[in-house]
DNA sequence: CAGCTTTGATTGACATACTTAACGCCGCTG
DNA sequence: CAGCGGCGTTAAGTATGTCAATCAAAGCTG
């Protein structure tokens, strides 16, 4: 459908990165040294004729020292849809209920896995804490 | 090439995303249609086999009613600003390991968990087999 | 059993992100 | 003046995201 406004979003986010680029005093070429991406596709980056991905957004957040979530509302992320419940706070949730069966809860039992990487697990965890808010 | 973790990245968000659809009980096509990206890619993406782009990630944040945190985070920007030192999860890692094989399992862990539903328990127990095929 | 529907997975074509190697412009130093 | 070195931009190529069409397998209906 008509994705509307993205070359305005993506020329704000440019724009962003621009400003916050020169206000740094970084050059495209010192920019990309850090962050490992072209300057070449910075520049356009920075013109509005290309959304980056994940992976250089994320690089150029953390050249230019800026808050992820900055950039990602500049990207386009404000309109989230939802009845979203703020509830995001990552600290522990409180009432946590004792372990239900005795021994070994699914947490110990993640953790002890060593077949899974400390990423996947991560993940796994996050599926199940995930499953418990609800 | 460090990507080193970057496919356990990445299957760590398809994993997410696929048990979450699961649990919702979507099938890939409705879920398409929701979200208006291609079943196929869709299927693609939940196996790890592509990095979706923050539109289609946007879009199937918004299908499935997750915080976009989340799956942020699940996608890989768990990280932040450079100077800082990872590792913010609550819990601290506790030493333990081994005893895949054991009473401890993380499958009979998964199925003694009371709180979680008999359909969490398969959309769970299918992230961690994922995990497992590789 | 044949047929219909729905599921997830694959293939091939296309669009777009991204890179490397140029280009033209401006300020400098000799 | 020529020549260097930095700047942003452009051009052409490669890699990868994405889609439409298609597939085999599984569940139903008659």
């Amino acid at each position: 459908m008509r994705d509307g406004g993205w070359s305005d979003q993506v020329n704000a986010l440019g724009g962003f990165i621009r400003a916050q680029r020169q206000m740094a005093k970084l050059s495209l070429r010192e920019m990309a040294s850090m962050t490992r991406v072209s300057n070449a596709y910075l520049s356009q980056v920075e013109r509005g004729l290309h959304q980056p991905s994940l992976k250089v957004l994320h690089s150029i957040a953390d050249a230019l020292h800026l808050n992820t979530e900055q950039l990602l509302q500049q990207a386009g992320w404000g309109g989230g849809a939802g009845a979203g419940a703020a509830a995001a706070n990552g600290r522990a949730e409180a009432a946590a209920d004792e372990a239900p069966a005795g021994p070994c809860s699914v947490e110990e039992a993640v953790r002890a896995e060593s077949r899974l990487t400390e990423e996947q697990k991560t993940a796994l965890l996050g599926v199940y804490r995930s499953f418990l808010e609800s």
